[in-house]
DNA sequence: TAGGCCATCTGGTCCT
DNA sequence: AGGACCAGATGGCCTA
């Protein structure tokens, strides 16, 4: 009943709904507000009938009027709050190097938080293989220093995580019978705009794989797995070298 | 049909 | 006092 609406702008995380970045868009948003009213209703509705939760104590109260208009300005925050809680994550799984698209299924929130945690694991310890590759190549630390103290940004992890990815790329997806397709290494292409994001076509996957991966942490085959790209599921999960958190790395549910 | 995921409501707690 | 945050409860939708 009263869900039908929430799911229908809800169930996707609001995309339909989102179709500008800025939240005041968002919730300005006339679906929203209709949504919202209508929901409003279905919220009296709700506890009249002792709905959800089933901890209204006080529906005869003499300031039922007035407690009900805090308690729907109250709902009303709240839901507020978990819509840019879910914009948020929206926004997150924009940057995840993962399959997007409408015949992609959405990653889930559990999914999505670990994948950016393995994705910044994963980055890190990349950054840390490139400085020593660089300080290798330059015969010495201070080259090192010298650049990324003249460019910060520029020691992104991008190209990093590009030469690191490779061998991962390959062990891992060897393990699971997947066939890594060839990294595509662009030298003219490969450096990124120093502010830019890591993106799937810049750590040097244009294409997903063609195969579709069963794994362990539920997520169906419509998911789709990049090579020695960070994915939730155990398979996938990168070999952390450096740091001692690393071994942490499958947050338990 | 069971289980996973989710949105929503709700009351409690903490902070400003 | 009002708002933000949190966690528990509940019910709907979807998929295996």
């Amino acid at each position: 009943m009263d869900s039908d609406a929430g799911s229908t702008c809800s169930r996707s995380s609001s995309p339909d709904l989102v179709v500008d970045d800025s939240p005041v868009n968002f919730f300005s948003n006339k679906m929203f507000q209709t949504y919202c009213e209508e929901n409003s209703e279905a919220g009296k509705g709700r506890s009249e009938h002792c709905g959800p939760g089933g901890k209204n104590k006080n529906r005869s109260d003499p300031n039922k009027e007035e407690g009900q208009d805090l308690r729907l300005k109250v709902n009303s925050r709240e839901r507020k709050r978990m819509h840019d809680l879910n914009q948020a994550m929206d926004g997150l799984r924009e940057v995840m190097p993962y399959a997007h698209g409408p015949s992609v299924r959405k990653l889930s929130k559990i999914s999505t938080l670990l994948l950016a945690r393995n994705y910044i694991l994963m980055l890190s310890s990349s950054l840390e293989e490139m400085k020593k590759l660089v300080g290798d190549v330059y015969g010495g630390s201070a080259a090192v220093q010298s650049r990324t103290a003249a460019h910060p940004t520029i020691t992104s992890a991008a190209p990093t995580a590009h030469l690191s990815l490779h061998p991962l790329a390959q062990s891992l997806h060897s393990l699971v019978g997947g066939t890594p397709p060839t990294l595509h290494h662009t030298p003219s292409t490969a450096t990124p705009a120093p502010h830019s994001p890591p993106s799937a076509s810049f750590l040097g996957f244009h294409a997903p794989v063609q195969g579709l991966l069963k794994d362990p942490l539920h997520l169906t085959g419509s998911y789709r797995h990049f090579p020695g790209m960070p994915c939730p599921c155990s398979l996938c999960q990168p070999l952390p070298t450096t740091t001692s958190t690393l071994h942490s790395l499958s947050m338990n549910k």
